[in-house]
RNA sequence: GGCCCCAUCGUCUAAUGGUUAGGACACCAGGUUCUCAUCCUGGUAACAGGGGUCCGAUUCCCCUUGGGGCUACCA
């Protein structure tokens, strides 16, 4: 396949949503697959829906994503500008091409002005329900006669242009990428509404121009639009240019099936984003919610590149998946996983330092330089890597890093129901031995795991346990050797110290 | 109401005209282990129902049921 061009085609209402963004992934990874063009166009054509900074924000979290456009509108800076030849790309923009457009349909009455009130409009529908038919316009301004729709424009009476769908022309039938053979019965197609009232063209008028005059090859959408689909090949054919390939994608769901709304959780990929799930783990997870690499391949975990390498329209799902947020976040402890402390440093820093504890904790290092401190995280993040879910949870499993002075319970350090003087002498023996290590030592935690090890022999739970706690304060830790390797000899033994005090 | 679409474990899904219907998440049990997490092992769990076609259907066809989408001068 040459030349292919596809595009994603948001309505700037506020955020990217997750369906959004896998429409999006689906139409990057067809085109990279391809070696086609990728383009962004802003569908603003309704003016009540328009939100300041939504199509900024958008672009921003796209990129974000990882999921870059060849082609349309692109920000610079604060700005958003336009690339390539066949701009402008925000349809609001293109105001007088659907007129010119709009102007041929209607000279050969493919189109015609309705100036039917809402009210009437709202009347017919109900009786038509009331009758069981399906409702729609019963082309009703299609019968005026030329004079009286010049007496009308001239008098400014508020109009729309409809689409003249011909009841008799028989079944519309198109080919879909995912879905196969579509057929609609042409009778059950209304005269939908191609410019609306206030001169802007609604979406059917607008895609269909767009997506011709901007060589659009494969338009890939949301399953939402299937429906509407005959309505676009009706245009096609009227202004007599060749439709493109639909593929429609299957919808994502809420746990209970009903498109995913934001009524029951989050549906902005900001908002992902924001709660610490890594940009990898986002776009690995959409990818595989109606998609998959098919033939047996078991396979879960895949690269934005091993995506455009594997991924395949033919291998695009029916029916739609319900977005599950416990493998996400399975998804994203995977990913986490597989980061470098240098990474994880960069990536968990953010949302490390916006915590309280942090902040305090910081404020306190008086002793210590900018440099030890990015160290001392880094050695914090090492060992919490295998245990967190999202980047947000950096720091709230283990908060006695980022404290000075232990409290805990005394009987904490117990091990089971061993009597104070073992828990004593097993503090004074860690004390001993963690004091005689010196500097080169405490670079590596397998070498403080292993002397503490040894000392400990058989009775581990009687020697570790109280160490632990006497490190951490916590019932609940990483192990004895991790900890001291964080906190470093001087405060490992100052809370060894604090222990033996507690327990004498 | 009308039109359209869809249907394999709870969820994401694989495979197949003949299989013990596979994997992953979640869940449960066991192991490793000083605790937590990781890790390892095992387990529970699905072809919506009814008709066809066929030697044989989860697989192909039809119907029913269920679910969803659209039904705006929103996209």
């Amino acid at each position: 396949m040459s030349n292919v061009r596809v595009r994603f085609a948001p309505s700037p209402t506020g955020y990217l949503h997750v369906g959004g963004l896998r429409t999006a992934l689906y139409n990057y990874l067809f085109a990279k697959k391809n070696n086609g063009t990728f383009i962004l166009r802003i569908e603003d054509t309704d003016q009540k829906r328009f939100v300041a900074g939504a199509a900024e924000n958008l672009i921003k979290t796209l990129s974000a994503m990882g999921i870059q456009h060849d082609e349309g509108i692109f920000l610079s800076g604060d700005t958003l500008i336009s690339k390539g030849e066949c701009g402008p790309y925000a349809q609001s923009e293109r105001l007088e091409i659907y007129k010119t457009h709009i102007k041929k349909l209607i000279d050969s009455h493919k189109a015609y002005y309705c100036f039917c009130s809402v009210g009437r409009l709202a009347a017919l529908r109900e009786e038509q329900i009331q009758n069981k038919l399906s409702a729609k316009y019963d082309k009703f301004c299609l019968s005026l006669s030329p004079e009286a729709i010049e007496e009308s424009l001239a008098a400014n009476e508020p109009y729309v242009v409809r689409l003249n769908v011909d009841e008799n022309r028989g079944d519309i039938v198109f080919e879909d990428t995912v879905r196969g053979k579509v057929t609609i019965h042409a009778k059950d197609v209304d005269d939908q509404v191609l410019i609306k009232s206030d001169g802007f063209p609604t979406y059917h008028l607008a895609v269909v121009i767009d997506d011709h005059l901007m060589g659009i090859t494969h338009v890939i959408r949301g399953d939402e639009w299937i429906s509407s689909t005959p309505k676009h090949v009706l245009l096609y054919e009227a202004f007599g240019w060749e439709a493109p390939v639909f593929a429609h994608l299957p919808l994502l769901l809420n746990p209970d099936k009903s498109k995913l709304s934001k009524r029951q959780g989050d549906v902005a990929a900001e908002d992902y984003l924001e709660k610490g799930y890594l940009k990898e783990t986002l776009i690995n997870f959409v990818a595989l919610l109606g998609w998959n690499p098919g033939q047996g391949n078991t396979q879960e975990i895949f690269s934005l590149d091993e995506l455009v390498e594997r991924f395949d329209l033919a291998q695009v799902h029916k029916a739609g998946a319900v977005f599950d947020l416990k493998k996400l976040d399975w998804m994203n402890t995977e990913y986490v996983k597989r980061l470098t402390p240098e990474e994880l440093y960069e990536r968990g820093m953010p949302f490390l330092e916006v915590k309280e504890f942090y902040k305090a904790w910081n404020s306190q290092q008086s002793t210590i330089n900018e440099e030890e401190k990015i160290e001392f995280v880094k050695r914090v993040l090492t060992i919490e890597r295998e245990r967190l879910t999202k980047l947000s949870d950096i720091g709230d499993n283990n908060p006695f890093f980022f404290v000075s002075e232990l409290s805990y319970d005394a009987a904490l350090l117990h091990w089971k129901q061993n009597a104070k003087e073992m828990t004593k002498e097993a503090l004074e023996k860690a004390h001993k031995i963690l004091s005689g290590l010196n500097d080169t030592d405490w670079v590596k935690k397998e070498t403080i795991e292993k002397v503490l090890m040894e000392a400990a022999g058989e009775q581990r739970g009687d020697f570790l346990w109280p160490l632990r706690v006497a490190l951490t304060g916590a019932q609940r830790s990483p192990s004895p050797f991790e900890v001291a390797w964080v906190l470093g000899k001087d405060a490992s033994l100052k809370r060894l110290e604090k222990a033996i005090k507690l327990v004498s």
